[in-house]
DNA sequence: TGTACATCAGTGAACGCGCGTTCACTGATGTAC
DNA sequence: TGTACATCAGTGAACGCGCGTTCACTGATGTAC
């Protein structure tokens, strides 16, 4: 009781449908890619007339954008369900590999190649910032941080990224190393570049992370 | 007199047309984006009309095929230009790097999102395999190898994709390392991801090839 | 050198397709009294 | 509870577009004698 439902049952349909089409529509991407999503195909997917689609998304831009913010809005609570158990990168190393894996094009949606002229909304900065606290707090919880580089001078004075977090230079180093290895493991990894190589892709991811969270960023 | 041309001019001129089809293709994949490449538009934008292109190419996806050759054969060349004083890790990262932002589609059609379904053709496995040969080459000749890791058996024991290369472990887990993290920084840069972070990429991509060059793969 | 023929680049019309999007509409669902 | 009205989901027709691709053709370029 204390919980009531404020929605109304038309409210309630809405929302179902529009979820509706996301589905199909993550469907069609994991098949075809993302330039191929097309609304009349979802549409008759769902065995309803093309136009229909427009009482639940303005057009084809923005429920492209909508799903962009959900796969942000996917990873940012996978990352923080690996944390809640504490600062861990290597939990967060691993979830995000099984998040990519789970679906390869929605990873792709985020960080695969860039559509010329296409901007995301200004929103997805909020939840990419929550993303990089958590990497960064992760970081910071690893014991060594090894001699000063020219680098770490640098990031020092450019440091605006992170957010206000307290973070050492030789913190911000390690996130951004974190983050960019693993996603060129990855990325490589899905988009089939070791295929026909025949060692195990988890194997060297985990021997990244371990290289990672062992020594000073080396 | 010696070197004759053997080329008829009918043939040198079918060269010329094909070769300015292609650049505008490559300038439309600049601006819209592989996906969006289109036979007429070429056409149009070189004064032709749409089927005139049949006689220089089977269709649009073998005009695509050959941009992807094309791209790999202009990596593995800057490779090998890059290796001509010697091998030389540092040298052939910061020719990947040049050569990525000199055209961040071209890099992106080889290593960027995969569209589901398209399989590149078998000939590129050769220019592909000189890439790495002239990789493992510049990770042998660096110092250090540090101590076998539980990683290197597996290596050790998968090792086909070296080609033959007489590697040590080490030195195959310091050419995958070098491989995926580069292609990591550089694809998370090209694709406009540490755009409004502050940090200059070029200094972060600088200290991994670094700590790469400098240390047992770390 | 001149003529007869073959080759081949390029055209324009056409086919069928699917796309995003608009519009005026029907009919069902919800709301107010 | 019943009636009058407003809201809104969904339809079908239509618009204009660009796509890849085929086909029969014209006209220029090259080849053979």
């Amino acid at each position: 009781m204390a919980e009531h439902d404020t929605k109304t049952p038309r409210e309630r349909y809405r929302a179902q449908v529009r979820a509706e089409i996301k589905e199909r529509a993550w469907e069609q991407i994991a098949t075809a890619g993302a330039s191929a999503l097309s609304l009349n195909a979802i549409a008759k997917q769902m065995g309803m007339s093309g136009p229909a689609l427009y009482r639940y998304f303005a057009g084809r831009d923005e429920l492209i954008t909508e799903l962009v913010r959900d796969a942000y809005l996917s990873l940012a609570g996978t990352f923080r369900a690996a944390a809640e158990a504490g600062p861990d990168v290597r939990a967060l190393s691993h979830a995000l590999r099984g998040w990519a894996l789970e679906d390869p094009q929605r990873y792709f949606l985020i960080y695969g190649t860039p559509v010329p002229g296409y901007h995301a909304p200004d929103d997805l900065t909020a939840i990419a910032s929550e993303i990089m606290t958590t990497l960064l707090d992760a970081c910071a919880a690893l014991p060594s941080d090894g001699p000063a580089t020219p680098l770490h001078a640098h990031l020092e004075e450019h440091r605006d990224w992170a957010d206000g977090h307290p973070a050492t230079p030789a913190v911000l180093h390690r996130a951004l190393a974190f983050w960019t290895r693993l996603h060129g493991a990855l990325s490589l990894e899905l988009a089939g570049h070791f295929a026909g190589m025949g060692f195990d892709p988890e194997r060297f991811f985990a021997a990244e992370v371990d290289a990672l969270a062992g020594s000073p960023t080396g």
